[in-house]
DNA sequence: CACGAATATTTTATGCTTGAACTTAATTTT
DNA sequence: AAAATTAAGTTCAAGCATAAAATATTCGTG
């Protein structure tokens, strides 16, 4: 063991961070202008993904906690989802400081579509990787991600 | 081949795609909030490094450019960083368009002890992956970006 | 029941990011 | 040389993201 202290262990770590990095900016870069295509963002599919898996709804700290982003930041979202008649803010009974958010019917309708291209698409931007090599490399992200998430989840 | 039409690939990647993106996002946060204590931020760390591979200074197309980010992006970064005496403009010879961007001698320190601590952090933080699994990733990945660098060079 | 702590959300200030419009300068065409 | 095109940067508007402060509302405890 000890492998953490091997400088050429570290450059190796340094090197497939950023690559992972490159990686995922560009998959998102191609992703973000096909949904804005669409008139939408990836932000917005997000939430909306969140809420089409929850019927009853999300109340906002839900929301923020299932997305792991900042309250505020999710309040803008729905604000703007909710402009545009994909969702709604509802009142949650038996606490007035909570809202309940659930997609419209054109919101589920509209995240329906998107859905199935998105899927599409990510099958088509990763098309170089095997199914069997995928499913290696998320074991492997899934180590990384255990380890991240226990030291962060006692601050 | 054709494995890009089957369905159990497909959602293979799907859940792939959705793994790296939670983990570059995770170690993304994690490496903002260490910098943020620095008054820092990835952005202006990732100008610098770029900077800092380049003596002699970049133009700032080229700073856009190597770095994949927008023009207007570019400029706003380098304002704040040139407003806290990071980085400076120069005129360049003979194209009274473009300007030279370089580190100042402060840039250069600040950047020095960012680069040692930022290596540190991420061989921490992705301490799951050994050097040699490192490497098969590296790979992996490099497969992906070599497709979508294909795709994205014709528009 | 009162009152302080905890919870749920919004607001605010700041910064990052993009795409598009704009300004100025250099290059190419005619 | 004048006109058109291309190129380099900046500015702008909109959206995304965070952290911190503000606003309500609920809950727990004495």
């Amino acid at each position: 063991m000890m492998e953490r202290h091997d400088p050429t262990a570290a450059k190796a770590r340094l090197r497939l961070w950023l690559r992972m990095l490159a990686v995922s900016r560009m998959v998102e870069a191609e992703l973000r202008e096909r949904l804005r295509e669409r008139d939408s963002t990836l932000p917005r599919f997000d939430v909306m993904a969140a809420l089409s898996r929850a019927p009853d709804g999300l109340k906002m700290s839900a929301l923020s906690s299932v997305l792991r982003v900042s309250n505020g930041n999710v309040t803008g979202i729905v604000d703007r989802l909710e402009a545009e008649g994909l969702a709604v803010r509802l009142p949650v009974e038996g606490d007035r400081r909570a809202m309940l958010v659930r997609l419209t019917p054109a919101g589920e309708a509209g995240f329906a579509e998107l859905a199935a291209r998105h899927e599409d698409w990510v099958n088509e931007l990763l098309g170089a990787v095997t199914a069997a090599e995928a499913e290696h490399l998320i074991e492997q992200l899934q180590a990384v991600r255990n380890r991240l998430a226990e030291r962060g989840d006692r601050p």
